[in-house]
DNA sequence: ATTATTTTCTATAGGGTTAATAGAAAAAAT
DNA sequence: ATTTTTTCTATTAACCCTATAGAAAATAAT
């Protein structure tokens, strides 16, 4: 049960382009893979997929780049994961076997309380030095 | 970020192993992974690693066989993915870039989180007919 | 228009993990 | 001794993750 690269890249990258936020200029993906030290062919998919998934917005040609889509405050860390791996947790739980059912259930309820607790953190989450609680509405 | 197989297996079988708590008798891989519908040759493995890591008891040849090691109320969800799959929640998170230490810390919150929600479920869990809330000590 | 810049799209490959299969060896009871 | 059952270990096939690469498309600036 482990988070993949793509979504710790995916959360730096984001932290990074929330810093940026306001800015002017967009940010490039050689800046981006440089200072989060990203390998940047990776970072660039990666990027695409958050845009794709509505997170980030994107220019091309020269003055192109990528910025956030909305305020940092209001992108949630479980619509990150879903972006980047489709779903918070997975679970290919087929429900046979006597107790497959009810363990199936439980693992649910699992899954659920995990996605709640994601949902309390966004991208400002990561800007904050130290670890000040965050509550949602 | 998925849950294995293998755990779900080992879940399924525990809660097979729960409900025989109690009988003299010991139960073969063969009924266990016939009622649960598991292959038996990946169930051994299972069993074996449960038994290494000190949840189940077994003993060799006639009227051998396997028994859980404590009563179902004192197995902990947790400790069985940790049996399993080594680490509840593995980030492999490497700190680096300049969003890494801040990112890393945020989902060590999470996992210590999920890690607390495992805890509060029990094998007695996976035979409870509805969800009845589990409450630790 | 032409050129430089930057995203976008798609293919591919290596490595590692997972799920499963198989079979021989060891232990215990009858 | 024989049967039963766990134990141990090796191997394989398939899949996914991470990363690399390069051509195509779009945009701005000259």
């Amino acid at each position: 049960m482990k988070v993949s690269m793509k979504v710790e890249y995916a959360c730096r990258v984001l932290a990074q382009l929330a810093r940026f936020r306001g800015n002017k200029q967009l940010s490039h993906v050689e800046e981006l893979a440089k200072v989060e030290e990203i390998p940047a062919n990776y970072l660039v998919q990666i990027l695409n997929e958050l845009k794709n998934g509505g997170l980030i917005i994107s220019r091309r040609g020269k003055q192109g780049g990528y910025a956030l889509a909305k305020n940092p405050d209001e992108i949630r860390l479980n619509e990150v994961v879903r972006v980047i791996d489709g779903d918070v947790i997975e679970l290919n739980f087929s429900g046979n076997g006597q107790s497959g059912p009810r363990v199936a259930q439980v693992w649910e309820e699992i899954a659920h309380n995990l996605e709640a607790k994601m949902n309390e953190y966004t991208l400002e989450s990561f800007l904050q030095p130290e670890s000040e609680t965050m509550y949602y509405i």
